[in-house]
DNA sequence: AATTTTATGTCAGCCTTGTTGACATATCTC
DNA sequence: GAGATATGTCAACAAGGCTGACATAAAATT
């Protein structure tokens, strides 16, 4: 224990010692136990074409964002070039997505998901959606407020509003 | 849109259609961030000893459950016994975990943390609850209880009895 | 116009961590 | 004693990360 008299070890918040405090087993298990559950969902339907969650990944967030380029795709992924192109490749190959040039800068690649890439992840989207309503219902109505505003919270300071706006379109706080 | 003359194709509340609702892309594309953002934590300490995130789910359960077999181990994690036993080797060999043999029965191996199995754990966990806690501080006192059961009911049902078991070492709803 | 920087692609090889299948051993249960 | 169970191990493979090196085209700078 670190004695009283070092004022300056504690937090300001209701004494809560910074060194000593205890772990949040709870929540840290329960992100594990939850997170492990809420990707394996889309497993299934990726097998069956060929794809693994890594394609989901990249088509998720292309789908979502129509004109993404190949360095907005790794900031928000965070892997390096060759894994994503790896995936990538593959989903342009079968159709999934479409690698256009840009139009004011011709050297970047602007990537569309194509309807068949659209299909797929909608239907991943709506898989996590169905686990996701089932655990809000019945909770508070706030919860989904809450539950929002923690997730946002949990990401990297310095990252939260590029996701922000990446999510929600918006960079309000 | 799906015409309100068929009801059997609407939810029991609030006149949510199962059908055609709408994604959550808050909440899933908030969750894959958050999830990057927590795990990524450990990695550099992990680095320092060699270890990668394989390596610290096994060290966080055994460290938790004093005695843990490797039957209830291989539950957890949801992974082959192969797979387990390639970073359980190394744990024990590089001293931070320890198995004995079970007393009651002699076939299996009851796993325990070493004092050195403990500290590097508990340095983890701390990492963790450090961002745990930054995101709930300023946030309402319920957040922390909503965000637990929200995780807790996001969990495979058929699991979560056993999850609650285990994270609160209780089974009540 | 020449040079440098940027955006992307690609080759080669390596690591971690998952998988399957087969088989071995010790111990418990019936 | 026979069979089931808990664990360990060998071998091979796959997904998806990584690094490093190098190539090309287009933009930006000087």
């Amino acid at each position: 224990m670190v004695p009283d008299a070092i004022p300056v070890l504690r937090s300001q918040q209701s004494g809560k010692d910074i060194l000593d405090e205890q772990p949040a087993y709870d929540l840290i298990e329960l992100f594990f136990f939850a997170y492990r559950d809420f990707v394996s969902d889309p497993d299934r339907i990726l097998d069956e074409y060929g794809f693994g969650r890594a394609h989901h990944r990249v088509l998720h967030f292309v789908s979502r964002q129509p004109g993404l380029t190949i360095a907005e795709l790794l900031d928000i992924l965070r892997i390096t070039k060759q894994s994503l192109n790896r995936v990538l490749k593959e989903l342009i190959e079968k159709d999934f997505i479409e690698s256009r040039m840009g139009t004011s800068d011709r050297r970047q690649r602007l990537l569309f998901a194509t309807g068949k890439g659209h299909d797929l992840a909608l239907k991943l989207a709506k898989l996590q959606t169905r686990r996701i309503m089932r655990a809000l219902s019945g909770m508070e109505p706030e919860a989904k407020e809450t539950v929002s505003r923690y997730l946002l919270r949990l990401i990297d300071p310095s990252d939260s509003a590029h996701v922000k706006q990446l999510v929600f379109g918006t960079n309000e706080t």
